[in-house]
DNA sequence: CTATGTAGGTACCGATTGGTATCTTAAAAG
DNA sequence: CTTTTAAGATACCAATCGGTACCTACATAG
């Protein structure tokens, strides 16, 4: 009885993207521990089978597919900021990208950074560093940012850039949160509003 | 053969108050969800039997554990803030108590109310109702302790009050988030640094 | 000194967890 | 057309999950 075995075609490299992509949004939305195998295996309708081949277990995949997140995120952010021709206005539009995160989340269940640090603790060291990792790249990306900007004489020489991108990292995290518990974006609005004001502390 | 029970004294509100104690350390340490009964009954020596007499389920205990990790950390903001005279001082107070947050945590995970943010999502009613009732205590304290300002001529009149707030709040809850990520509390320290300046534009 | 309520312990439940061994079969290689 | 490789399915595993029924024995009331 053959017919019971009605396979789909099989192409490894886009079931594995399919895996990260299922596994990410449910990661994201319901937190990595708190996702179980046969979730994803529901989400994705493959079987257990299909997803240990790819990934060598659930720590693995956890890493792969937040990875798989933050790609998405940096990819949308770099479309949005890609255009505008000054370092103020690539600042203006990153902070724009953030605003909607509430209404029209890139990603569902909020900053994937943001989810994952306060589950990546000494616990899920794999999982930390890949938290870690993704934190310096955004970053290290605010800062050169920053200093394009001070290059082409757009921002005041001399600023800390370090400090400016903690703070703003900070401020945008931490009005996300508010923002997703209070189920509006009120908060996320001002913060960025006062973000405005400090870009213009630094403005030539 | 009585010899093989050796209970301890009975005192049932001590008894819940240490489950409340060890429970909400675990909670706040590996998660809500990720914490187990099981890992409940080993911190405090009880059973289940016991845990289940004073909760009628870990839902139940999971929000009072919550609830008393809030009252753990406003009574230290109260206690750091009570002596200082002005409104001024009692904020500049505030941002002290954050920034000892990741070298000496008053609750060992960070804070309790953004760990919570990220777990309680639409799928955890409950607990997300005891987070927002969390963020707003916080959110109305700042906002008081503004007002007060303003009434005793230390801060100017017709600031915004609720904008500041929320500001505050979420550049403390996403410095936290980076220092904690990052194992050192340099991102916090800016974050106040910045809070600081922030203070003096509302100064009289 | 006895009776009683209840704090807490013991032993179990079905369901689910992450993970693995094995099998089938689709697709590429010859 | 045949062979081989590996993608994916199936069936299982011990361990653990939240929860419950029942029991024991301590502390209080009488």
């Amino acid at each position: 009885d053959t017919d019971r075995y009605l396979y789909p075609m099989r192409q490894p490299e886009v079931t594995k993207a399919a895996i990260l992509k299922q596994s990410g949004h449910l990661f994201n939305t319901q937190g990595y521990k708190a996702t179980s195998i046969s979730d994803i295996t529901t989400a994705t309708g493959l079987t257990k089978g299909a997803i240990y081949r790819h990934f060598k277990n659930k720590n693995q995949l956890e890493k792969e597919a937040l990875f798989y997140l933050s790609q998405v995120m940096f990819d949308q952010i770099r479309a949005k900021i890609k255009a505008k021709p000054t370092a103020t206005e690539k600042l203006k539009a990153l902070f724009g990208f953030f605003e909607t995160y509430i209404s029209n989340p890139p990603v569902k269940g909020g900053c994937p950074l943001l989810n994952v640090s306060t589950e990546a603790d000494d616990a899920h060291p794999v999982l930390r560093r890949q938290a870690v990792l993704i934190l310096n790249m955004l970053r290290d990306a605010i800062i050169t940012l920053l200093s394009n900007g001070v290059k082409h004489g757009q921002l005041k020489p001399g600023i800390q850039k370090e400090y400016y991108a903690s703070v703003i990292i900070a401020m945008l995290e931490g009005a996300i949160m508010m923002s997703k518990l209070r189920g509006n974006n009120e908060d996320i609005r001002m913060s960025i509003r006062h973000l405005g004001m400090l870009l213009k502390e630094i403005e030539v």
